[in-house]
DNA sequence: GCCATATTGTCAGTATACTGTCAATTAAAT
DNA sequence: ATTTAATTGACAGTATACTGACAATATGGC
């Protein structure tokens, strides 16, 4: 017979889950990008979405969220609140009504520029407290992890996605 | 004089950065659970939530979200949700009027020990991918992360706070 | 050319997260 | 004891995230 001996719930049911290890990082990463970000007035994912902007002029709302992994949903208010910032602009795309394609402004670009040494900065810092060859297994074993894991969220980053507003054929 | 020559921006700017992969790795990691638990209408938050009320019965808000390192306004809809499911009940403290202590519903254990397995099964997955010795590496470092930057997020862990309602002097 | 299908941007709804504020209440200072 | 500090739970506001739906538009099969 099934035993339904109940095991003793303890703390480490949370504290040694990797899930509950990794929403703790990302809390951590977003705190200190804010920290030496914040007379910039950019988050972490306007950042991402700004350089991938900057990397990619013309691509579309679509293909950039499959570009960062970031949810379309999502992506609709993030977009629209670098526009608000005059970060970016949206134009029309001429071949396909439905589509608006996103460029850089002279601002976006600037900002993007400006705000390079603090993202390097808080990168650094969240790393800071390992021993650099630590650091360097860390941050090998996680581009891995995120690699191999990459089908296993809603929005699988699709790198190559990038290129077809250049006129590539799926 | 300063160079203000830029450099090029290229996509590493974001997919080598550990707070992206950090991002990345969160957002698989809540997709496994909700995939595993999926029957049982629990999130992550809500579980570590439970997990520790059950460990620390008549625990208030303010010291739950010292111990889960959760913000503490998040917190305040998250026992909304998980009162509203009858998992917990709020009962108002004898000795200070302000303070509403949490427990377990009948429910709520029994939901806990159910959804033990799947949970098991999501922290599981998500470090599949890498070899044990490589997942073995990956937990040690990151445990180690968590608590060197402990203070770096708003709310630090402080795990002994949860020890307070028994009557500890701080 | 027509029709089923897919894509794009958008929206409503739910759930974390954080900032800042507030009233009620308690504790501390003197 | 009275003023001052701090604490607690709550709230408003902003910003990710995901689900599921939708109209407008494109595309494919025929």
């Amino acid at each position: 017979m099934p035993s339904s001996k109940p095991t003793p719930v303890t703390m480490d049911a949370v504290y040694t889950a990797p899930g509950y290890l990794f929403r703790r990082m990302q809390q951590i990463a977003v705190a200190l990008f804010i920290e030496e970000c914040r007379s910039f007035d950019l988050t972490p994912v306007q950042y991402a979405a700004l350089v991938t902007i900057s990397t990619h002029p013309g691509i579309d709302a679509t293909r950039l969220s499959a570009v960062i992994a970031f949810d379309r949903s999502t992506l609709g208010n993030v977009i629209e609140r670098l526009q608000a910032k005059e970060f970016i602009v949206r134009k029309p795309a001429p071949e396909d009504k439905r589509v608006k394609l996103l460029y850089l402004t002279k601002a976006g670009a600037g900002v993007l520029n400006e705000i390079m040494p603090s993202v390097e900065k808080a990168q650094t810092r969240m790393l800071q407290p390992l021993k650099p060859a630590d650091r360097k297994t860390l941050l090998s074993l996680l581009t891995q992890l995120v690699d191999l894991n990459n089908e296993a969220s809603r929005v699988p980053l699709r790198a190559e996605d990038a290129l077809e507003h250049l006129g590539r054929s799926g």
